[in-house]
DNA sequence: CAAGTTTATATGAAATTTCATACAATCGAC
DNA sequence: GTCGATTGTATGAAATTTCATATAAACTTG
C-alpha cells in the first residue's frame, strides 16, 4: 500500500477535495434555496454591490465568459438579476440583483456565515487565520 | 469599497479559487499533453495501482459517476485504459491504465511533482506543513 | 480622424455533464 | 433458497458548458 500519494498529499489535489468537501457541506442548502452553485455565488457576489460586469462575474465566479452569459441571461429570466447598459463604456453589460434575487438569497447569505463559523471553530483561531493567508498567498492576483 | 468581503475572506470561495489559482498553472501543461484535468487526474490515479472501480474514479476526481463512466469509455477509444470485469463483484467495472496511458502520463506526473514542488518552496516548510494538515482535516473522511 | 488592434460580450454548434431511470448483481431476513 | 432492499454501473434525454467566432465599442498611432 505505499501507493497513496496522488490523493493524499499531492497539494492541488488537496486543494480541489478540501473545497469540494466544504463547499458540499454547504452545497445542500444552496439546493434547497433553489440556486446551482455558480447562481448562488453571482447573486453573492452582487450583493453587496451596486452591479457588476459579466466579465468581473466570469472571474468571481471561476466560469468562463459565455457560461457566465448564459448564466446570467438565465437568471434574469427567474428574476434575480437584471441588465442595464453600462454608460461609460458601451461594451460592457452592467449585471445587477433585483429586489427579488436579494430577498431570496438573504438568507442563503446567513447560513453561509455560519457554515463557515462552524468550519472555522472546529479549526481553531490560530489555524483558521493561517489558513485563510496561505490561501490568499496562493491566489495569484493576477 | 467596504464590501470586499465574500470574495476575500469567504473561506469556501478562498479554497475554491486557490484551488482554481494553483490547478491552473498546471493545467496548460495538462492539456499540452492532450488531457482534459479529469482525464489527468483519472490517470494519475490510476497509474501506480493495479485497478481502481468506476465509483472509486468517481469520488477521486469529484464527479459523478455517469460522468465517469462516460469519461473512460472516451478515454477507452483513445487507448489510455482499458476495462475488465471484477471478478468478485460482477456489477463492478474495473479500470486499468494501458502501457499507452502509462506512458503518456508518465511525464505529466513528473511535471506535477515539479510544479507542486515550487508552490511548496514558495510557501516554505512551516507554512506547507501548517496547509496540508489543515486541509486534510477539512477533508471530510465519509 | 482613419485604419488596425485590442477588449467586452453574444451566439451557434459541438462536447460534456447531469438527472432520471433502468438493469444486474449482491445482500439480508426469513 | 426466495423475495425485497440495496448497490454499482449504464444509458437516453435534457441542461449546461465550452469552443470558435462574430460583433461592437474602445484604444492607438501616425
Amino acid at each position: 500500500m505505499a501507493e497513496k500519494e496522488f490523493v493524499d498529499s499531492y497539494l492541488p489535489y488537496l486543494l480541489a477535495r478540501a473545497s469540494f468537501s466544504i463547499s458540499s457541506e454547504f452545497h445542500a442548502q444552496v439546493e434547497a434555496a433553489g440556486f446551482t452553485v455558480s447562481e448562488w455565488r453571482i447573486l453573492a457576489s452582487l450583493s453587496g454591490v451596486k452591479q457588476r460586469t459579466v466579465g468581473e462575474l466570469a472571474d468571481i465566479v471561476l466560469a468562463k465568459q459565455p457560461t457566465v452569459t448564459k448564466m446570467v441571461l438565465r437568471m434574469v429570466d427567474q428574476g434575480l438579476v437584471m441588465r442595464t447598459a453600462c454608460t461609460q463604456d458601451k461594451r460592457q453589460a452592467w449585471v445587477s440583483i433585483t429586489p427579488k434575487g436579494q430577498k431570496l438569497v438573504q438568507p442563503l447569505l446567513k447560513k453561509a456565515a455560519l457554515h463557515e463559523k462552524q468550519v472555522l471553530s472546529s479549526l481553531g483561531d490560530t489555524q483558521s487565520q493561517a489558513l485563510k493567508s496561505i490561501l490568499q498567498k496562493l491566489i495569484v492576483k493576477a
